[in-house]
Parts: structure tokens; C-alpha cells; sequence
RNA sequence: CGGAGUGUAGCGCAGCCUGGUAGCGCGUUUGGUUCGGGACCAAAAGGUCAAGGGUUCAAUUCCCUUCACUCCGACCA
């Protein structure tokens, strides 16, 4: 490939609108440009990078056993009415009407359209197990795409299904996509860890993210140094040791005027937060409820709501807080409160603390839980922060940020029973197959590499995903020899399936230079008149400090062992 | 959808407060001098100042509305 030829044009700046470096440095190499929110076309040299990241998919998964297919983005809206998803989607889903009127949708997953697909066409035990997987374009009206590639309304995903008889081979289905998912993210140079995770909409009992470290991640990651535990922070948990005190004087009421918010209230009263109770109250699929947790703590409310079991659980509104305590909004307390109550396992024992009073401008001191309170059940519903402890391994968590680059989820029977996806046994009844399904964000994991990897210069491409292995900067261009040189080295990297790009643009030497380390090719190759003089070309890795000069006939075994030393 | 902000040349920005029809840097084109880490000189092309309405003799500037984009929360690969 030869630069003056190439659709591209690298920026000196970055574009105003990019907030984290891969985004900017993908807009600054030419990588990708923006049509819109969320929308993004793929120049040549981004095109090139991202069908070798696919093509390292395709290779893990036909290895895995999973067989291709492609299935279509527009899709009927009838399909997601018998999943119950096209309303609990809600407007995340792209809608629209075909010319006769009918519902269709932009897909943004294919849970439905593949167990349909696999309840027609399989029937007997000995069709199974079978794991189908496609990589295609994915729509989402997201509320607010950002970061350009990381949630873009429009994405390349790469997706499995699994169809299984039994748990125990679910179970393997399973294994099987997770190593390989390891696999994957490893070959694309990325740290990228599995944490438990929830399983959010797409629904399910278990599941594991791969997420990749970064402090632009969207997602928080709590992990254990000590034992390796690692979750997303809205499912991770912890361990409580139990509390114990002596028991509350009688409850006694005090006025707390205007004080509403726990930092109000603890410096009114000259109470440390944590001997505070916060008393949230929901709606959970239409009935009044409240959350307990400490004064310091925040609730997570994927835990309260797989805890209640319920569809759809909102903060109440002022009308339905004033109707559930008698009391304007921040004097909730738990107190006499004729709704469900669910406390932190924090809580259980506590004694001598403070809450609203459900009256306006009034907590009560020393309330004990036990005592006073009529608490429906005890769980883990807080969110896990740094420094609580392990709920394997008792030692101190931490918490950092990750790119979500992938989910494995077992769905069990959660989508085969809704499409009556069965087939018949060795002994002819009819059996629901066991699903799993595993999604890897081929484009975000895309600019996950570059998020991990890059410097002031520009990207540091490792090479299995690098649009180019090997730059060769063409200096000199009147220097016939030199060119002829070049020729020759370009032809013998092609014939051993070495992608090379040379530089023969009328530019100076610097800006080649500048563009050659913006873009990150791993290997870069300097034909100069200088170095020819001194016996050779200048090759250098994307991170070495020093060229090496290396004669034109070495240059080829010398590139093949950078190229072994990365692999490694 | 809630809160904050921004829309001026391909990109990054100034001008607006204090109305008088637009400028800088990068990029692009042409000519020349250069040529190993984003060169220099000269000339040039390129703008319905987001859109619509209002105030005014006059609006990029003041006011209103709409739209788009970005940032902070919920969603997710």
C-alpha cells in the first residue's frame, strides 16, 4: 500500500468533542469519522484494524466449535412481543414501520431471532449441543452515546448463542466461550479480566464480564488482591461482621428543621453519618417499599431489585413519600412504616441510631432496629466500596474502572421456553433446551486497545490488530537506488504475508515521522540515503528507543523476529 | 428525560459584553527556497456566523423558539 494513495488525512489537534485519548488519537490517525452522535464511519486504515480483530474472533470461534451465520438486523416486532422485550426495552430499541404498516425494530441483540431460528430447525437431542454465532451491526438508541466507539448507536458486535439438553452441558457451552474469550482478548494485546457481573436485561442467572482496566472505564470493578475475587461493582459483595452494642435508651423525637439529606441532618445533630439510618422509599412494580442502609452508604439497587424479584423499581415521587410516611421528602424513617421494609445486613443489631421521624422537620435518636422496627428482611443491598471486605476472603477490596469488552451469560430457559424451543430425548419427550449466550464489542474493543495502549506520540498497535505491521518511511525520493530498494524489501515482506505501507508521500522527514508514531504502526522502517550510506535501513519498533541499521538482505528475518519476540 | 455548556472556513479557536455584514492558527491550492522529528516566504481559494422568528435604520453581536453536539446521572458490547 502506498500512503499517497490512501483515504487519510491525520490531525495536529483533536477534535473538540473527544474527551478520552483513544477517541481522540482515533479521530487524529484517520482511524474513523464521525457522521453523527453515536455514529462513526471507518476510514481505511481504522477498516483494516478492525477486520483483524474480527478475523482473531473468527478464529476462536469456529475453534471453539461455534458455526457462523448471519442473521438480519430488521427485524418483526412480533418476535420481541413474545419475549416480553419489546416493552421492557422500552425506547433503547430503534422502531419503525415497513410500507404495509407493520412493526419492525433495528436489532440490538438476537436472542429472539436465533432461538426462533433454532426451535424450527432443531428437534432431537442428536441436532445438540450447537453454538451459532455471527458478527454484525448492532443498533441502540443509547441515551447518550459518548467516548466515540465505546457506546456508538451503531456497533459491530460479535454474538453466540449456545443451545444445550442439559445444565451440566450448558455448563460446558459455557467454559467453552469463556476460554475462549480469553483467548481473544489476549491475542488482541489486551489486559482484560472476567468478573462476575449482572445480568441486566438480557436476562439470565450468571454471568461474566471481560473488562479491560482503564481509568476512562464506565464500569467499577471491586477485586480482591488476596484471592482474586472480582465483580462489577453493582453485583459485587461483602461481607459484614456483625454489630453489637449496648442497648438504646427509649426513642426520643427531636425537631431537625430543614435538615433533609443525611449531611444536613449529621451536622445538625453533630452525628457522624454512619449512625444514621437512610431511608429510601421505592415503587416496585406499582407498591410502596422502603430500603434501609447507613447514613454513609449508597444503595444499589440492582441487588434491591433481584432481591424483591420485581420488573421495574423507581425512586417514589414526593406524592407517594408524602402518602407512604405523612412526611415531606427527607424524614422518612422506618419507624412504624406499614410497607415492606429491606435493610442492609449492616443494619442488622444496630442500635442507637438516628432516622427520620416520618413527620416534616423531625428525626428520633436511638432507634434500634430490632426494637422499633418492623424489617421484613436483612440482605447485602449497598454498594460495595473500597476497603469493605472480601465476601470469600475477609481481606480489603478494591475498586477500579473498566471497559466492558465482553459478557458471557447462562440464560437457562428464559428465551427457549418463550419460543418453545424444545426438542425430544433419547426417550421421546419433549424437552426446553438450556441457552447461553456471550457477546464481545468487537469495534469497543477496538478502541480498548488503544485506550491500554498508547503514549504522547499517538497508539502503540500491537501487531495482531495493527492496520499495518510494518511503515516503511520512503525518504530521499530522488535517490533511484534507494527506491529500487525499497521496491525489493516491499515485495519480499508481501510474499512472507507481512502487511507493509510505505510512506512515498512529498513530505518532509518529520512530518513522517510524527504521522508514522501517531498511527502507531509496530514496526517502522526508515529508507534513507544516510543509512543506505552506512549499509542498510533503519528499523525500529513502535516503544525502542534507538533504530538498528540493518542491511536490506537481514531486513526481512529481522522484522520476522520482532514479529516472534510480540508474539510471545 | 433531569442538570451544565457549546454551535463562527475542512479542523482548533478569537470576535459578541459595548450592534455598523467577519478574523487568527493548522490544513488545502499555486510559485519559490528548503529537506532526518509536524520548515520558510509570497500569493490564493474557502463562511446563508446552526435554523427560524423578534427588536432595530442596521443583528455574528441583544431577545425568544427550535435543532444539533458535548459534559455529569440511569442504560449497555
Amino acid at each position: 500500500m502506498r500512503w499517497s494513495q490512501l483515504l487519510i488525512t491525520t490531525l495536529r489537534e483533536s477534535p473538540q468533542d473527544a474527551e478520552i485519548d483513544s477517541h481522540k488519537l482515533m479521530i487524529r490517525a484517520g482511524l474513523i469519522r464521525k457522521l453523527a452522535g453515536g455514529l462513526y464511519t471507518f476510514m481505511p486504515l481504522g477498516l483494516r484494524a478492525l477486520k483483524k480483530v474480527e478475523a482473531i474472533v473468527h478464529e476462536e470461534m469456529d475453534a471453539a466449535g461455534a458455526q457462523e451465520i448471519l442473521m438480519p438486523a430488521l427485524q418483526p416486532a412480533e418476535l420481541w412481543e413474545r419475549s416480553g422485550r419489546y416493552t421492557t426495552m422500552g425506547p433503547g430499541m430503534f422502531r419503525l414501520k415497513d410500507r404495509k404498516e407493520n412493526n419492525m425494530v433495528m436489532g440490538p441483540t438476537h436472542e429472539e431471532v436465533v432461538t426462533d431460528l433454532l426451535a424450527r430447525e432443531v428437534s432431537s437431542y442428536r441436532q445438540l449441543p450447537c453454538t451459532v454465532y455471527q458478527v454484525q451491526t448492532k443498533f441502540r438508541d443509547e441515551i447518550r452515546p459518548r467516548f466515540g466507539l465505546m457506546r456508538a448507536k451503531e456497533f459491530i458486535m460479535k454474538d453466540a448463542y449456545s443451545f444445550d439438553t442439559t445444565l451440566e452441558a450448558a455448563d460446558k457451552s459455557y467454559q467453552s466461550m469463556y476460554d475462549a474469550y480469553v483467548r481473544i482478548f489476549k491475542r488482541c494485546g489486551l489486559d482484560a479480566r472476567p468478573v462476575e457481573a449482572d445480568t441486566g436485561d438480557i436476562g439470565g442467572k450468571w454471568s461474566h464480564e471481560f473488562m479491560v482496566l482503564a481509568d476512562s472505564g464506565e464500569d467499577g470493578i471491586i477485586g480482591c488482591d488476596a484471592c482474586g475475587y472480582a465483580a462489577n461493582q453493582e453485583r459485587a459483595e461483602r461481607k459484614v461482621s456483625p454489630v453489637t452494642g449496648a442497648p438504646s435508651p427509649a426513642l426520643e423525637t427531636v425537631d431537625t428543621p430543614n435538615a433533609r439529606t443525611i449531611e444536613e441532618v449529621a451536622a445538625f445533630l453533630k452525628a457522624s453519618p454512619d449512625r444514621l439510618i437512610k431511608t429510601l422509599i421505592y415503587v416496585a412494580d406499582g407498591a410502596p417499599i422502603a430500603a434501609l442502609v447507613p447514613g454513609d452508604r449508597e444503595l444499589n439497587e440492582h441487588k434491591l431489585k433481584r432481591l424483591i424479584g420485581c420488573k421495574s423499581l423507581v425512586l417514589a415521587d414526593d406524592e407517594t413519600i408524602m402518602k407512604v410516611t405523612g412526611a415531606q421528602v427527607g424524614f422518612a424513617g422506618p419507624v412504624g412504616l406499614k410497607i415492606p421494609v429491606y435493610a442492609d445486613n449492616d443494619l442488622q443489631g444496630a442500635v442507637d441510631r438516628i432516622s427520620g421521624a416520618n413527620a416534616t422537620d423531625k428525626h428520633v435518636l436511638h432507634v434500634d432496629l430490632a426494637r422499633d422496627a418492623s424489617v421484613t428482611q436483612y440482605e447485602d443491598i449497598v454498594i460495595v466500596a473500597a476497603g469493605d471486605s472480601c465476601p470469600r476472603c475477609g481481606k480489603p477490596l478494591t475498586l477500579k474502572r473498566g471497559i466492558e469488552v465482553g459478557h458471557v451469560f447462562k440464560l437457562g430457559t428464559k428465551y427457549s421456553e418463550s419460543f418453545e424451543a424444545t426438542y425430544l430425548t433419547e426417550q421421546g419427550q419433549s424437552q426446553t433446551m438450556i441457552m447461553g449466550c456471550y457477546g464481545i464489542g468487537v469495534s469497543r474493543t477496538l478502541q480498548a486497545v488503544i485506550e491500554q495502549s498508547h503514549d504522547a506520540n499517538g497508539i502503540i498497535w500491537p501487531i495482531s490488530v495493527a492496520p499495518f505491521t510494518v511503515a516503511i518511511l520512503q525518504l530521499d525520493a530522488q535517490d533511484a537506488a534507494l527506491c529500487e530498494a525499497v521496491n525489493q524489501l516491499e515485495k519480499e515482506l508481501k510474499a512472507n504475508g507481512i502487511d507493509v505501507i510505505i510512506d512515498d508521500r512529498d513530505e518532509r522527514p518529520g512530518v513522517k515521522f510524527k504521522d508514522s508514531d501517531l498511527i502507531g504502526f509496530p514496526i517502522r522502517i526508515v529508507a534513507g540515503s544516510k543509512a543506505l550510506a552506512k549499509g542498510g535501513f533503519e528499523v525500529k519498533g513502535r516503544t525502542d528507543a534507538e533504530a538498528q541499521i540493518v542491511p536490506p538482505a537481514e531486513v526481512l528475518a529481522y522484522v520476522r523476529n520482532l514479529i516472534a519476540k510480540e508474539a510471545l
